[in-house]
DNA sequence: CTCCATCCATGCACATTTGCATGCCTAGAG
DNA sequence: CTCTAGGCATGCAAATGTGCATGGATGGAG
């Protein structure tokens, strides 16, 4: 058991399932992989993987190996955060993830204001709506909309947050004036029906098509397809969308950023927080009703 | 932090001190030690060793990295335990240790037994009064004489003892026939002095000379220095010493073969205790008063 | 059935890592 | 004060580890 970067091959092989899934998240050539692990079985004394045709599969030995080999990388994640957390320079790297829509209509301004105060920081924003695993420091904080604050151990709600149905003009123009002609709804896939709240006012109202993508939601309303229920931020944001009174304004998950806490006290991470929370403190009528 | 074995050294590091102790310890060149370091803390971004006149001083950052990499290294352990554990061969290496007089007398009876049964195993025997580290397999397998397990967590009694007072055969025709005479007394160091339970039926006794190892108190003994205290065992064994009523028997810590639970189940582990207790079993007369 | 996309093994050349030899520095003994 | 032992840095050559290119095997799509 000399090469524990073997063990963490071992480690990424159990993930990947194959010699070049393992090598990829490894960085290294997946021939790399084979002999690392060829070297280990031989350390080990024992067959860790059945070479097949469609790749290497682990036996009852190498998930040993795997749940042991976890431990050390749990153990190994926490010093790097822990690292992370003590620094206390406003220069190198920092790592931040938020939903692109946000970074549109808000973020881009809280990120211009924080790269001219902090020019010695690397910033790398990360846009996207997958949660990222803050534990393995795919991002050092994350700026996320939902109830709680995730599974990260820190956060802070940086406003609350109301929804309400948006569409272009010429719709706005047609529900004003024809309010019981049928209303056309665009809506996210997963939801995959008009919002109940709107069926009593306006119940002449059908799902026209689903998108599983906001961007395109957004576009959608834009050019016309229907009526979209998303944050009030976003619609009021979104040139050509106006509010329509289908939906009245509904609760909608708050906009938090949160860190783990071993990162939280972080020099960067804390001068981030300190430009991102007044400004959302003080933009907060732009979210709610 | 990609190379893990580089986070490795850095604990051999902070254990040893200096460059040549980790080496040492890790079984490479010191350059190397020095050379991995240097690209950890490259990685880390931040000084963790201060290079002085004496050894590789380290920073606080350095003791953080210690504590989890220490983590690292009891999960690193655990495996190999596990996978010792598990292995149901009766070929390969298995290490004991026992106490060097005890070998002497009656292991080596039950290494031959073992070898001889089990010609595949490459056993080897570690002949120490030192408490090797089972946890960190120092040690597969440990026969010691103790109150206690120790720091294993699973052991069967082998047999009680008791310890009582023998010399050469000149000392005991001296006390036999001149009891009020003066007894020299050869004791270990660190008691250093006449066992009180022999002082009220021989008072006149004193401490000649101290040895700080069993073997050559027992040569002590043989060769007429005086009366020692030892188990009965070894008394007994040894050519050239009889018991004498200086000191009746007394009780003596037991003797346990012990190991680590993880370890217990592996088939040599296994074989060796079916040898080793039924011998202890048959022999206990030779332990006791 | 054939083609193609994956996956794995292996030989060879290159890159990196390691060990060795040398030299410098410091602290402590004589 | 000198001398020595222990500790560290560095250049060079050998050993080891790695990537690339090629070839073989398998299973699913057309």
């Amino acid at each position: 058991m000399e090469h524990w970067d073997d063990l963490k091959t071992a480690l990424h092989l159990l993930r990947g399932g194959t010699l070049a899934a393992a090598a990829q998240s490894l960085g290294v050539n997946y021939t790399t992989v084979a002999r690392r692990i060829a070297r280990l079985e031989q350390a080990v004394g024992e067959t860790l993987f059945e070479r097949l045709a469609d790749g290497y599969q682990p036996t009852e030995a190498a998930r040993l190996v795997g749940e042991y080999v976890a431990r050390m990388e749990d153990a190994q994640l926490s010093l790097d955060r822990r690292l992370k957390g003590r620094d206390q320079r406003l220069s190198g790297s920092l790592v931040i993830t938020a939903p692109q829509l946000l970074i549109v209509t808000h973020l881009a301004e809280v990120i211009e204001a924080f790269c001219a105060a902090h020019p010695e920081v690397d910033l790398q924003v990360r846009a996207t709506n997958d949660l990222l695993d803050l534990n393995r420091r795919e991002a050092d904080l994350a700026i996320r909309i939902s109830e709680t604050p995730g599974d990260a151990l820190m956060g802070v709600r940086l406003t609350e947050q109301a929804s309400a149905s948006f569409a272009n003009a010429d719709w706005a123009e047609r529900i004003r004036t024809r309010p019981a002609d049928r209303i056309d709804w665009a809506v996210y896939t997963g939801l995959g029906a008009v919002p109940k709240a709107s069926l009593k006012a306006y119940p002449n109202a059908a799902v026209k098509v689903q998108f599983d993508d906001m961007v395109a939601l957004v576009g959608a309303a834009q050019r016309g397809l229907g009526v979209v229920r998303m944050p009030m931020f976003l619609g009021r944001a979104t040139p050509g969308l106006v509010q329509v009174p289908v939906l009245e304004p509904q609760p909608y998950p708050s906009i938090w950023v949160v860190g783990h806490k071993d990162v939280w006290p972080s020099a960067k991470v804390t001068a981030f927080r300190n430009i991102l929370v007044p400004f959302f403190r003080g933009r907060r009528a732009e979210f709610v009703a």
